[in-house]
DNA sequence: AACGTCACG
DNA sequence: ACGTACGTGACGTTG
């Protein structure tokens, strides 16, 4: 038999901690619930006990505490945000059918070392489970602690039997009191012996043993006269202590094993309370099934959908018809084959048409009308619809809505847009499982009725995210920016960028005989031979076997980044080395080997952009990664020569100068950078003479460098700390250039400070058209988590509010393109850099538009300037 | 799957 | 006293 007896106070208070904000729908905070059952989980599938229980805090009641529940929450200092999830988390463990005991008077670790006493006395295992190292004392061979600690997040467990503490603390486990009764422990208001802490508190206990023995032979022992001194005074203290840090094992309570026997969970309640917390994973986690109906609530439940297979040239006639009168149709495509269509009409009819090629008559013509822009369509990733369309030659447009791109706006942190998530989510409704995320819909020939499903859910989701999308005044940004950049999107996507694969292959073969030739050297100089990609070897080699000072740790081992090996430099030859094959290696496996692996057949890389994913609302670039192509050192530069126009084309570049900089100056209307912009200075020049009080003429190219680092650092939401770390001065003088700039630049002093004060009221921060970025963070009890979130809300309306402008540009860009009548197409966006293929004689125009676009895609005070270059390569065009 | 590293703006 | 810049994606190693 085998108990494992949870500390509740201890664990919840981990989670809490431990976990982000999390709350229910009606806003009501659930992170420490959430965390609790998830390490609860986990240890019951590492574990399996036979049997369970929770033990909580419960101090005696006093007649000066008339609201009893409310002190026992507030004692200790527990946060109002924990204390309303402690009756939920007591709910939730009564519906799963585990005991939890709590006794007037006694803490949850006195009820723990009673019942594990019991437990041993029955030969029974027992495995405690708690935060607090506390509990120690109570390790015996039938008695094992799993210590719990939570790390960024992730929490990990540590198993004391006997041995394991013994060789962590060189004493027995029932010494922990005596430890406790000399080092005290302030967390507990236990005093301990004044002037004694940890590292002699061990070290006594190491070597003479209990209190008792101690005190019992003070004055032969073997320490210095002073310690001998603030012992005897403390003696009083310790005794005391003792008895405070002692665990009580004899609680006056009934406790029968038996009782805490695993049992069933209770189905139809644990699936309601985690329906209303929104854990909607522990849900399928515990396999629960939605209460058996009847239950009266079923008339706000939607359920799903019939499903029509459209088989008849008549049924198609008639919804075509009705889907060009409506008000809009929402419709699924398998995206990758457009052979089947899943379309909901409305809202008002609950039926979902099922469309198939070989099925439904006529099925191609079908497909044109719906797609065309007879038919207002609502979608998710209509980018890519667009693109599959662009591929396969078939025009496409009358698309009013895309439900993910609505949900990214709402929430541009969330992970996964999913149309089962979303739905879930906004609608509470959930479509049936279904593959497409990952990967596996577009082969099956029937998707049949979740497929179905997701259209109606589609239908369910405009109107609800419209909504959301007034509510929240993103509509301008959702309408007139992210919706129209879908089909820009597409079409770059769809025509891709030209390079030179020949060139690219012999790259990576010299790339491959630098790297053999470089890792000989290496191997030489180490006197072996070890996989130098492995940072592991790397760090036993350098740090081991060479001797070189290890300047700083990661978790889980010797740091070996080029930070590390830059300090080391001039120590040891191998140093540039492996800085050498490092570069080299970088670039022949993600860019050379990489980049070949996917250029089409037409010879053209076509890469994805993503919509949804950045929490600042730019875009991002995948498979490849485009936006990551090497450029700041000498030889990656090789990679961009790769990257060409075509037969008789050219590459136009166009770059923004300084595009969040000039947004800080003016969405904090600070006069001096302001005017600097505006006469068009060098604005990292004007920061050093600000800065360092020198004029403009007699700036140092340091002082220059430096300031821009000030800069970038204002525009990340500086710490002194960090400016220092990056230009190599003391934290202190980081500091005084921090508190110069910020007294010169006094506008953006009141805008960092505004700035915060204005999330923290709202929850949110905006960028200049809108667009919205939560920050939970701001209410974290973690100081590392907090600032963090202050440094996000400085950054996110400078680097969002850029990412809005360049949205813009490009939706302008493109049209004027095509309204000129130029053949120059869009190609590639580089958050601030955007790249035009176009015929020679097209260069000169396209660059103009280019440059004309983004320069007055806002109207700001500042002056937006963009600079183009010509090439036939992306090297020779930047 | 997580981590360390490094490429970009 | 805390541990530190904002936003990404890909690769190789390791568990």
């Amino acid at each position: 038999m085998k108990l494992m007896a949870i500390d509740g106070n201890s664990i919840v208070n981990r989670a809490f901690y431990g976990i982000r904000h999390l709350s229910a729908s009606d806003g009501t905070p659930t992170n420490a619930v959430y965390g609790f059952i998830a390490i609860l989980q986990r240890l019951i599938n590492e574990e399996s006990p036979d049997a369970i229980c929770v033990t909580f805090d419960l101090p005696a009641p006093t007649f000066r505490h008339e609201r009893y529940e409310e002190y026992k929450a507030h004692r200790k200092g527990m946060p109002d945000e924990l204390a309303v999830q402690m009756p939920i988390l007591k709910d939730v463990l009564d519906a799963m059918n585990i005991t939890r005991f709590e006794l007037a008077g006694w803490e949850a670790d006195d009820l723990l070392g009673t019942l594990a006493k019991r437990c041993e006395e029955e030969d029974c295992e027992c495995i405690i489970v708690t935060g607090d190292k506390d509990s120690l004392q109570l390790v015996t061979e039938r008695i094992r602690v799993k210590h719990i600690k939570t790390r960024g997040g992730q929490t990990e467990t540590n198993d004391y039997t006997p041995d394991a503490f013994f060789k962590e603390y060189g004493f027995e486990p029932a010494k922990m009191v005596d430890l406790k009764a000399l080092m005290g422990d302030s967390s507990d208001n236990i005093p301990g012996v004044a002037g004694v802490g940890e590292k002699t508190a061990m070290d006594l206990v190491q070597r003479f043993g209990t209190i008792t023995e101690i005190y019992g032979n003070l004055d032969n022992l073997d320490i210095k006269e002073t310690l001998r001194k603030k012992l005897e005074t403390g003696q009083k203290n310790a005794d005391l202590s003792y008895e405070l840090a002692e665990i009580c094992v004899d609680v006056p309570f009934d406790f029968n094993i038996q009782d805490s026997i695993c049992k069933e969970v209770d189905n139809d309640k644990l699936y309601e309370i985690f329906k209303r917390l929104r854990f909607i994973q522990f849900i399928d986690k515990f396999r629960l099934k939605p209460p058996a109906s009847g239950s009266g609530a079923s008339s706000m439940v939607i359920t799903a959908p019939d499903v029509a297979d459209v088989t008849s040239g008549d049924d198609c006639a008639k919804l075509l018809e009705n889907a060009k009168n409506a008000d809009f149709v929402a419709v699924r495509f398998n995206t990758d084959y457009l052979d089947s269509i899943a379309i909901s009409v409305g809202t008002q009819g609950l039926d979902v048409f099922l469309l198939r090629r070989g099925e439904t008559p006529d099925f191609d013509r079908a497909l044109k009308v719906l797609l065309s822009s007879a038919v207002k369509k609502a979608g998710h990733d209509v980018k890519d619809i667009m693109r599959t369309c662009l591929e396969r030659g078939i025009d496409t447009d009358g698309w009013i809505f895309d439900t993910a791109l609505a949900a990214y706006l709402v929430s541009p942190t969330d992970s996964n847009y999913s149309i089962s998530r979303i739905s879930e989510q906004y609608c509470g409704y959930t479509p049936g499982e279904n593959d497409e995320e990952g990967g596996q819909m577009s082969m099956l020939a029937d998707p049949g009725k979740p497929f179905a499903e997701e259209a109606f859910a589609i239908g369910l989701l405009k109107t609800a995210l419209d909504n959301k999308l007034k509510e929240m005044v993103l509509e301008k940004l959702y309408y007139d920016i992210e919706l129209p950049l879908c089909r820009v999107l597409a079409e770059m996507e769809h025509v891709g960028f030209l390079v030179d694969k020949d060139s690219l292959i012999s790259f990576g073969e010299s790339l491959a005989k630098s790297i053999s030739e470089t890792e000989k050297q290496i191997f030489d100089l180490a006197h072996e031979t070890f996989n130098i990609n492995s940072p592991k070897q790397l760090g036993v080699i350098l740090f081991e076997k060479l001797m070189l000072p290890a300047p700083k740790k990661t978790k889980t081992g010797y740091s070996t980044n080029v930070e590390v090996l830059d300090s080391l430099l001039g120590k040891h030859p191998i140093i540039g080395l492996i800085k050498d094959y490092r570069e080299l290696s970088k670039l022949k496996s993600t860019y050379a080997d990489g980049l070949v692996k996917v250029i089409s057949n037409d010879g053209r890389i076509h890469t994805h952009f993503q919509m949804t994913v950045t929490a600042t609302g730019r875009l991002s670039s995948t498979e490849p990664n485009l936006q990551n192509i090497p450029i700041r050192k000498e030889i990656g530069g090789e990679i961009r020569k790769m990257f060409v126009a075509a037969e008789g084309n050219v590459l136009v570049d166009a770059d923004y100068s300084q595009i969040e900089l000039r947004l800080l100056a003016h969405i904090a209307n600070d006069p001096v950078m302001l005017k600097a912009f505006e006469q068009g200075e060098d604005i990292h020049t004007v920061t050093a003479s600000q800065v360092f009080g020198v004029p403009i003429e007699q700036v140092t190219s340091v002082q220059r460098s430096q300031s821009k680092a000030v800069n970038f650092g204002i525009v990340y939401g500086i710490s002194a700390f960090s400016l220092a770390n990056d230009i190599g001065v003391t934290p202190k003088e980081a500091k005084a250039y921090i508190d110069n700039y910020l007294e010169k630049y006094s506008g953006v002093r009141e805008y960092m400070t505004e700035i915060v004060r204005s999330a923290k009221e709202l929850g949110y921060v905006s960028t200049l058209f809108g667009r919205r970025r939560y920050l939970p963070e701001l209410k974290s009890h973690n100081f590392n988590t907090r600032s963090f979130g202050e440094r996000v809300a400085l950054n996110m309306p400078i680097q969002g509010t850029a990412a809005d402008i360049m949205k813009i540009a490009m939706i302008n860009a493109a049209t004027r393109l095509h309204a000129e009548g130029l053949t120059g197409k869009l190609i590639l966006q580089v958050h601030d850099e955007l790249i035009v293929e176009c015929p020679e004689h097209e260069a000169k125009a396209v660059s103009t538009i280019l440059r004309d676009e983004m320069e007055n895609a806002a109207k700001l005070s500042v002056p937006l300037v963009a600079e183009t270059r010509i090439g036939k390569s992306w090297y020779d065009a930047k």
